[in-house]
DNA sequence: CTTTATCTCTACCTGTTAAATAGGGATATG
DNA sequence: CATATCCCTATTTAACAGGTAGAGATAAAG
């Protein structure tokens, strides 16, 4: 199970890249909309601002705006931020990896070749799949990160 | 990543499943080829024999063998019983689905969607590979779990 | 029938993480 | 200057990971 930090974020950047080109939305709003715990949520935002996904605006009438387009950021990018590696091994993850104290040999490793293939399958979706394909794939058709369609 | 606790699962599985046919195999040997923690692994040892996995004979040259064969044991099912459902959303496990409190709609939900793929990709590898599939394609190709090989 | 090697069971411990909660400070707008 | 927003840090609570510990049950060997 990912985090409910996680799905949080993700809550909150489809909503912002939902959101009508160059306005911007309150997390308070964001918070309501989902039922989402309001502090909880700010420190989320502010972690994907940090990332240099989202872009804010201070004070009255403020808000959060997307600061790279929706169809640049894929899942697995936002799920890395917050869980961490997404390899289900240590001896996977070419990011950070680590030797498993008990593998006798990385090469001949049945444990290793098996996870291997799942995430391999998981990654090919979650690195690919962007928010702003999410949007556009969508019943309501959002049209976030690309040029509008016309629909009729 | 996965648990310790679900690696060294692996780690005997393959090992007890690799063993000569009715040759049983001891935790202490287990745990002394993989730098396992002994007692650790008699905790995880008993589990996989609840869960009708393994079968074990107590006393002197006891030890473990597979209850039933490797080839019916998917990878997806020993994790199962230690890391409980494999489902990245408590809303796309089918045996213990919960709702999103954050959820407005199922339906158009994307990241249900988007997570629904990737949890099929996933699920595709490690509930279709077994013990006995992972110890046939190694390349000292252990041939637990159906009828030997000639190999020249 | 005692010793010894094994599995079986239960309790406990320590550190880390998830999921918030809390309380303010900084800043922009009207 | 009042208010609504974002920004930052600390704290809390519960659960979980990853073991450790100790004793009991059982079977084989001598």
């Amino acid at each position: 199970m990912i985090s409910n930090k996680a799905k949080y974020a993700f809550r909150a950047l489809l909503a912002v890249a939902a959101a009508p080109e160059g306005e911007s939305l309150t997390s308070a709003e964001i918070a309501r909309r989902y039922n989402i715990p309001h502090k909880f949520l700010e420190q989320i935002l502010l972690d994907l601002k940090k990332a240099g996904i989202l872009d804010s605006r201070r004070g009255k009438s403020g808000g959060y705006v997307m600061l790279r387009p929706a169809d640049t950021i894929s899942f697995g990018e936002v799920l890395r931020i917050f869980e961490g590696p997404l390899a289900p091994l240590p001896c996977l993850s070419r990011q950070s990896y680590r030797r498993c104290e008990d593998c006798v040999s990385e090469a001949t490793c049945e444990i290793r070749r098996e996870f291997g293939r799942a995430y391999d399958a998981s990654r090919q979706v979650l690195d690919s799949r962007t928010i702003g394909d999410a949007l556009a794939d969508s019943p309501y058709g959002g049209n976030a990160g690309q040029e509008r369609r016309l629909v009729g």
